[in-house]
DNA sequence: TAGTAACGAGAGCACTGCTCTCTCAAATAG
DNA sequence: CTATTTGAGAGAGCAGTGCTCTCGTTACTA
């Protein structure tokens, strides 16, 4: 409780991040759509029309949140990376999907709100791109290192041309460059099907059909391997 | 405009049925979140607390649009389906695939409110999966049905053994009766893929990565029936 | 035909996001 | 060092929300 000697400037961002913190805080009980700027200001000891000086408006928040929110999950899925340098590509593909399905389950609300049905009328906005990037750069990285490091015998399966402008090559050759077309669209369908199984967990559409979701996950993750990396043989 | 003459009972289910086609046409303009009682009432020339005698909750007037929700697009499915009985498993998963995505760019609100971030706090009632399931089961008979046709040499295949208690046995053997169990699993991923796909196209999160998503959702559909389908060789 | 139950109207409560005006203190310019 | 600008927070207020309660009226029912 001791009264620290701020500036101004230092000031401002301390109260965005307190800002911040509390809405993450009140976030963890109710979710996202139940977040009220008031309580929020109520939380803090101030009045509502303060939160005014720092977030022009509630969209801005949760703009704020949802960058956040990116950033720490990849944050966590490039930790968990690391972690794995000594493993082979399933190994480190096991890891990370690991890493992102745990952040989820640790993290439900922040999930939701990034990955979850997006607020209606509401654009993100380009910043958050970025942010958004990181995860699937981590796993375009396990899969363009596979490929990098493997035979052109492997190559020969995945010879076949995909028809033209079906993806977006500018995007993939930032993340995955070199790499055989239709492998880049089976790392596609592994990014899907990560956060796929991640929501559908998270969301209770597994409810009456999968009963040990952590073996499951460890099985999906296996046969998504089989898919994208190259043959071991 | 005829002033029909109508029994309480009649004129009941009349006043149900408009509330619901109302919030469906105010939902379309600005999602479910918006969806609002009050306007739904001024839109019916009602006053807002004449809707409680019908709903007693926002949250029971969304549980009846989230189960006509699923049941339009299990009926959706279902109908292509049947339109496709003259083709093969590949053939027939590829069309109620399409049929699936289609409804959701048809109805995207409705959609997100299904497929999406569940209202945090709100619990699905019991009886809301009997419609989830009808989706399901169509692409389940679609797999069993494949495999119920098949030579014993497919079988070979995925006679791999799943650790006991993966899957929930018992929700199994209704969708999916007498099919192996690695089939089964392989069976939620395609599943899980289908909406994830249709939910990471609706969502934005395909954007800067995928095209032409109409040609690229039939290459994972592809992808997905090598996987599932037994071997036709 | 008398009594009950459903319906819609209307007022009201506590809440929301957001705006506007006010005061006071900190930073800056002359 | 003083005068002026800038930014923070307080407080009142607006239009909207979900939901509750009361009160006539009207349709069903015993």
């Amino acid at each position: 409780m001791t009264e620290v000697r701020r500036t101004r400037a230092e000031a401002r961002v301390h109260q965005i991040e307190t800002i911040k913190s509390t809405s993450r805080r009140l976030m963890a009980k109710s979710g996202a759509p139940a977040l009220s700027l008031r309580e929020v200001a109520r939380e803090m000891g101030l009045v509502s029309s303060a939160i005014y000086r720092y977030f022009p408006t509630r969209d801005d928040l949760l703009t704020a949140l949802i960058v956040d929110a990116y950033n720490d999950l990849g944050a966590a899925a490039e930790r968990a990376w690391g972690r794995a340098a000594s493993l082979d590509a399933r190994g480190r593909l096991h890891r990370v999907a690991r890493s992102i399905r745990q952040w989820a389950r640790a993290n439900p609300h922040e999930y939701a709100l990034i990955y979850g049905s997006p607020i209606p009328g509401y654009e993100a906005p380009e910043f958050t791109i970025e942010s958004a990037t990181r995860v699937t750069a981590v796993l375009a990285g396990i899969v363009t290192d596979a490929w990098g490091a493997s035979s052109s015998h492997g190559r020969a399966h995945v010879a076949a041309v995909l028809p033209v402008g079906m993806l977006d090559r500018r995007g993939f050759e930032a993340v995955m460059p070199g790499v055989p077309d239709l492998v880049r669209a089976r790392g596609l369908i592994v990014w899907t099907q990560i956060f796929g199984f991640v929501s559908f967990e998270m969301f209770g559409h597994y409810k009456g059909s999968v009963r040990n979701a952590h073996r499951y996950f460890d099985l999906v993750v296996d046969e998504m391997a089989d898919l994208v990396l190259p043959p071991s043989g």
